[in-house]
DNA sequence: GCGACAG
DNA sequence: ATCTTGTCGC
């Protein structure tokens, strides 16, 4: 698909954090996705074997979960891991499988933050930003805040705080499981992110469009 | 200075 | 993320 407000990936990490102050001003992350509306939903995951990295983006029904396409990548990894820059090192590839994408997602699931980043700009919010779509960070494991003690029962959810800011929500989506720290990428809002990741979770800790991502792009 | 730190 | 066997629990 078409990918709007293009940049370099070829920075350096100070470089990468200017940018990166720069580009958080155009983030939304207030505005509810009507989940009424939303029929295709896209995992984004990428698998980093040695010194490649790969893409992969599965576009499923929802509900339904029904896969109705699949794009891949692979290329060099270009960029090292570094905590609140994972952007830069996940960009270039995922750039080249969205090119790939025939149908058009209502909304985007990423496999890291979006807003619940130091920055507020996680690689949720970044690449919501070249899609222009609706895209929600769910990530497996806190990158900043904290939040108060969270139930064991699927469906219990708190609020993600930093800095006195609520940044996203740390969600359950299956009982007795470890949580998942949600957060708005772009062109959505806290309640209705975590409404969608509790609708695309039926069975699995991970939402549908995210686990098929990752075994997609875990395949090598 | 010290601890934290998505994937 | 990746390296890896068995094992606890529904």
């Amino acid at each position: 698909m078409e990918l709007n407000r293009r940049h370099p990936w070829e920075l350096t990490p100070v470089e990468a954090v200017a940018l990166q102050r720069e580009l958080r001003t155009e983030i939304i992350a207030d505005r509810p996705i009507n989940l009424s509306a939303v029929h295709l939903v896209a995992g984004v995951d990428v698998s980093v074997k040695h010194e490649r990295s790969r893409a992969a983006v599965v576009i499923v029904t929802y509900p339904g979960f029904l896969v109705v396409e699949i794009a891949t990548a692979e290329r060099p990894t270009p960029f090292p891991y570094i905590p609140g820059l994972l952007s830069f090192r996940e960009g270039p590839v995922l750039e080249e499988a969205f090119e790939k994408l025939k149908a058009e997602p209502d909304v985007f699931l990423f496999d890291g933050m979006g807003t619940a980043h130091p920055r507020r700009i996680g690689i949720a919010s970044h690449m919501g930003l070249w899609l222009q779509r609706p895209t929600i960070g769910v990530g497996k494991t806190r990158l900043c805040g904290t939040n108060a003690p969270l139930a064991e029962e699927k469906g219990a959810h708190v609020p993600l705080v930093d800095r006195g800011e609520t940044i996203g929500a740390v969600v359950r989506t299956r009982t007795a499981t470890h949580p998942l720290f949600i957060s708005p990428g772009h062109l959505a809002d806290i309640p209705s992110a975590v409404d969608l990741v509790m609708g695309c979770s039926p069975k699995f800790r991970l939402p549908e469009p995210i686990r098929l991502a990752h075994n997609a792009a875990g395949a090598f």
